[in-house]
RNA sequence: GGGCGUAUAGCUCAGUGGUAGAGCACUAUGUUGACAUCGUAGGGGUCGCAAGUUCAAUCCUUGCUACGCCCACCA
């Protein structure tokens, strides 16, 4: 055996680093196995500003029980980490942190500004990464990634080239989500609905040239929330149905404070029910207006703009807004409109219930908000750079449809569908410098001693308009230069960039792209792809790149990398797709969804089988967890106190499909005593001489109970198998959790101590010291350890050692990818071993269950159990030893008699069972059963029976009977009422049938056992 | 307005067309051979409400109520 005795106490922080470090250091988060079927599953990259939180707690956990089970199942199991650059936030961070010092952005170039953020990086950045060592995550290091290497930044060019040359990335203009604070454009997904507390105004705008309405006013009431957006009014739209305004349609009122003539226009747009009917249109602020500006055909470059990027009041085109309000704020301008209406009379007063005039009535507001900038969005006119979304996510939803990908669980489908057939084309240009920089340049700006017009009229384009080339490299937009202008490639340089002799200047787009644009990619683009692309793919892009006003994009848009070595399967084609994608619903859409998309276009096959998708860990009083509440749990402090493994379990068992997870500490306590009592079963083995097995399949077994118990592991492997096939977290670690602590702790290992007590080789000698009760000689057959064995030869101590020993091993290893730190410590201690845990094998214990085992077994807990209930419903002290018979109603036989003696003895303090002399299994010699007062504990197939001389409550040892009896005789009236009608007997499966008799026979049984308990009580 | 989810023991949650389960909490009890971070026994639920289907409903259907989330929209 080993030296390596077992610490009394289990320390959880005594062992983790230790392992995590042996793990990593020897490589065996991914050990080579070429041949090996893969399985992968790529981390969803936390953000590089990122620190672990409970919510990372979760889903890494679970994939690393993945992870873990298929690399022990034998599979070339990949879990890939890495980090994501989160364009905004870390660009908010490194800003933070300048302001912090008294510095800003504004003094730094872009280049520079970009450096500052990789020395963040490099300084803080990646913290998470450690903090997943603490969690015991079983990633392979070797392939971490970040979505701003050099590799993946090649990966996201290829795909906006290509994108770009299929016309599934434009450039348009058209309203964005602006977030004026941080200035960039933002997608739909990032804009928030607030509830806010509004007004909801009414102005007049006169009718112009004397027009009047049919009810004879000369002017139209408009309502609106945003009083200061009528500085950009472009028109008034009334229903084609409205009569109220049929007279007006094609006239035009004029815009107080402005003085702007618009047009009344007829759109469906306008509700006749709503307000007055007549809704103000401002096109160039407002997403509703922007269409029906367009209807009204108003084009995109002719809509108004009267804000700057600060959402501060700009000058609009037509020069008419008043200097006074030219540079204010937004909000002040709102108030600055209605004062001067209100001035001006145009303003018309709400009268609420009570009388009284307001200038506006109150209203609830939906409000949009940035999710990162925090401050009301604004619908701005601008150019943006737009992935069709709608043509990529048709083979997305296809392939959620045909079940090439399962969402699990299934009902997230429907919100699935729901967004992807709706989908709205995807602005993906954002106005930061921290991101991957948008490969477009623009044709020549600076016209120098050189007149570019001529150039673009000999073209035949218009000369206002500077063509766009999209390529990976500017080398690649050189000649794609070259050929549209037909000058030599020096004639042109990079702004950023002036080239001696050049003397037309090229001007890359400054915007970068949206950072999920990036991590769409994640599947693929952490395993070398484009590099190691797929020869049968890579066609698609020069194929249909037609060029078109954009100039001829380079064929060779995918880089040269270095191909795999012969013979070998590249990481790519061997892990995509990956296995299983494992996520917050809460990035459904953001990556989910887009990962879908791009997988499918770029790599023509799914990015992953199946997408599983978690809920939120909430505080314990379901609140969401944020910084702002202060009711963040820190994982990290979980793992202090409880230990990684104990977290971990927590996770795994609160983990049902479909639901939140609210925090429990007492849980997490709860799984660490749980590994406490696993550590003290380890000890107890340890110091009874049972140690590492050697078998991967099941010892061979002749006692009853280690052919139980092996039973018992076969069953708890099928279990699992099915729970994590099923992806069912919670059945699994409760499937374990049970097996280990009651079936194993509490009964297999307390079962097993009267064998373990017998020195091997001196039965004898120990049947005779056991038989210490009053009776004097009890048969050596009566023995726990049952028939002598075939050779004759006392092995029973050493078979159950070598199963136990067996067990120890399969429960470390089920329960490995659950607490990876503990059963790898035990597995070492247990015995010397080939090779560590983490990559042993899952259990295959080439075994049954042995039915009639399963029975005895269970038979002896039942009784077991039966005679402590007795004891302490009345009261007997748990330490008396007292000594009972058993009448038995079939032939049990010898051996399991012998076999429910000794367990009694030992679990039940019952010594030792005598048998009535006058029963068919009675034996000349044994005493009947002595008069008086008795105990009566009714068991399946007998009773047994202790006699009490007045030691005990005769008439509580009736109120225990009958109230066992009433419970029984109710069930048994329940089955009986079911059986004696006719309908359930024709009607009812015969299998429910036939279930119901025999339950009935049973109840009856006992009652019949109860009832003679009582007569005998007299 | 559309969609989804949840309602089961004091709490947090599993679950099944055929007599309702776990963990914690609670009560009683125990220093016996790994474990008091433990053992043993126990109390506690008309499974949100109503109707329907069925021989049988906590489970299936419909409606209702309450709570939560997502999407869209409210000039």
């Amino acid at each position: 055996m080993t030296e390596n005795a077992i610490d009394k106490t289990f320390d959880p922080a005594a062992i983790e680093a230790k392992w995590y470090r042996h793990w990593e250091e020897n490589g065996l988060f991914r050990p080579h196995r070429p041949d090996a079927e893969p399985f992968t599953i790529m981390l969803p990259p936390p953000n590089v500003t990122g620190s672990l939180h409970i919510g990372h707690a979760l889903d890494h956990t679970l994939m690393d029980i993945m992870t873990r089970y298929e690399r022990l199942r034998g599979k070339d199991a990949l879990f890939l980490p890495g980090m994501d650059h989160a364009g905004i936030a870390t660009q908010m961070v490194v800003e933070r942190r300048l302001e912090a010092a008294g510095d800003k952005r504004a003094n730094y170039t872009r280049e520079q500004f970009i450096d500052k953020v990789w020395e963040w990086k490099a300084e803080s950045g990646g913290m998470i990464l450690d903090q997943m060592r603490r969690l015991g995550e079983s990633v392979d290091w070797s392939l971490e990634a970040f979505t701003m290497s050099p590799e993946f930044n090649r990966a996201v060019l290829k795909v906006f080239v290509d994108l770009y040359n299929e016309r599934l990335i434009y450039r348009d203009k058209r309203l964005v989500n602006w977030d004026p604070k941080l200035k960039t454009a933002i997608s739909d997904l990032e804009v928030e609905t607030r509830e806010v507390q509004g007004s909801f105004w009414s102005f007049r705008y006169p009718l112009a040239d004397g027009v009047m309405l049919a009810d004879g006013r000369d002017h139209i009431v408009v309502s609106t929330t945003r009083p200061e957006t009528m500085l950009a009014d472009m028109a008034v739209a009334v229903h084609p149905d409205d009569e109220r305004y049929a007279s007006v349609v094609g006239k035009e009122v004029i815009l107080p404070i402005t003085g702007r003539r618009i047009k009344i226009v007829e759109d469906e747009h306008a509700d006749p029910a709503l307000g007055t009917g007549a809704v103000k249109i401002t096109p160039g602020h407002d997403f509703n207006d922007f269409e029906v500006g367009k209807r009204a055909g108003i084009a995109a470059g002719d809509m108004l703009n009267m804000l700057d990027a600060d959402a501060n009041v700009c000058q609009t085109s037509d020069g008419l807004i008043p200097p006074a309000f030219i540079g204010l704020d937004r909000f002040d301008a709102r108030k600055a409109v209605v004062e001067a209406l209100k001035a001006s009379g145009h303003l018309v007063p709400w009268t609420d219930k009570d009388g009284a005039e307001h200038d506006a009535e109150p209203r609830t507001i939906q409000t949009p908000y940035g999710d990162r900038g925090g401050v009301v969005i604004e619908p701005w006119l601008t150019d943006q750079w737009y992935v069709d979304a709608e043509t990529l996510a048709q083979p997305a939803i296809e392939a959620v449809r045909s079940g090439a990908i399962e969402i699990v669980p299934k009902s997230w489908e429907k919100t699935y569908f729901n967004w992807m057939e709706n989908i709205q084309p995807w602005c993906v240009s954002r106005q930061l410098w921290w991101g991957h920089r948008i490969p477009a340049w623009y044709g020549p700006c600076v016209i120098g001693d050189f007149d570019f017009r001529e150039l673009l009229r000999s073209k035949g384009l218009p000369d206002d308009q500077r063509p766009i080339f999209v390529a990976e490299t500017f080398n690649q937009v050189l000649k794609q230069l070259s050929a549209f202008y037909d000058l030599p490639e020096e004639a042109f340089y990079e702004l950023d960039d002036h080239k001696e002799g050049a003397y037309l200047a090229i001007q890359r787009d400054s915007d970068v792209l949206d950072t999920w644009f990036s991590s769409a990619l994640w599947p693929f683009g952490t395993l070398g792809w484009p590099q190691s692309e797929p020869p049968q793919h890579g066609e698609v892009a020069a194929g249909t790149a037609d060029g078109g006003v954009d100039g001829a994009p380079d064929p060779s848009t995918s880089f040269a990398g270095p191909p795999p070595r012969a013979g070998e399967v590249s990481l790519l084609e061997k892990h995509y797709p990956n296995d299983l994608l494992v996520s917050g619903f809460d990035i459904l859409f953001f990556w989910n969804a887009r990962m879908a998309m791009q997988g499918i276009h770029f790599m023509k096959d799914v990015p992953w089988r199946k997408m599983y998708l978690h809920g939120l860990v909430r505080a314990a009083d379901g609140a969401k967890m944020s910084k702002s509440k202060g009711n963040v749990v820190d994982p990290l402090g979980l793992i202090d106190q409880y230990g990684a493994d104990a977290l971990r379990f927590f996770m795994a068992a609160m983990e049902s499909q479909g639901r939140d997870i609210k925090m429990d500490d007492k849980r997490v306590e709860g799984y660490r005593n749980f590994a406490t009592n696993l550590w003290n079963a380890a000890r107890f083995a340890q110091s009874n001489g049972i140690g590492a097995s050697t078998s991967l399949s099941a010892p061979e077994a002749t006692l009853a109970v280690n052919r139980w118990i092996i039973g018992e592991v076969v069953e708890t492997v099928a279990t699992l198998d099915k729970a994590l096939a099923d992806l069912r977290f919670d059945a699994a670690a409760n499937a374990i959790y049970h097996f280990v602590w009651d079936g194993f702790c509490d009964w297999y290992l307390e079962l097993i101590k009267p064998v373990l007590s017998q020195p091997p080789q001196h039965r004898e000698v120990a049947t005779g010291t056991a038989d210490d009760g009053v009776n004097g000689a009890i048969d050596p057959s009566t023995s726990f350890a049952g028939p002598p064995p075939p050779s004759g030869e006392d092995n029973a101590a050493d078979e159950t050692r070598a199963v136990a020993g067996w067990v120890l091993d399969q429960i470390l290893a089920m329960l490995h990818p659950f607490m990876p730190f503990i059963t790898e410590e035990l597995w070492h201690a247990l015995g010397e071993r080939q090779y560590d845990l983490i990559v042993a094998k899952w259990p295959a214990p080439k075994a049954e269950v042995d039915a009639t085992a399963k029975a005895e077994v269970e038979w002896i807990i039942e009784a077991i159990s039966a005679v402590r209930s007795a004891r302490v419903e009345l009261g007997l002290a748990p330490s008396k030893t007292l000594e009972a018979w058993f009448i038995a109603e079939n032939d049990f036989g010898e051996e399991r008699m012998s076999y429910a003696a000794t367990s009694l003895k030992w679990r039940a303090r019952l010594d030792p069972i005598w048998r009535p002399m006058n029963g068919k299994f009675g034996r000349p010699g044994h005493p009947p059963v002595p008069e008086g007062a008795k105990i009566s504990i009714p068991l399946k197939g007998g009773t047994i029976i202790i006699p009490l001389e007045g030691v005990i409550d005769i008439a509580a040892e009736k109120a225990r009977l009958t109230k066992a009896l009433e419970a029984v005789s109710k069930e048994a009236a329940s089955l009986n009422g079911r059986l004696s009608n006719p309908a359930f007997t024709e009607k009812a499966k015969p299998e429910a049938v036939e279930k119901a008799r025999a339950d009935f026979a049973d109840k009856s049984a006992e009652m019949e056992r109860l009832t003679a308990a009582l007569a005998r009580l007299g």
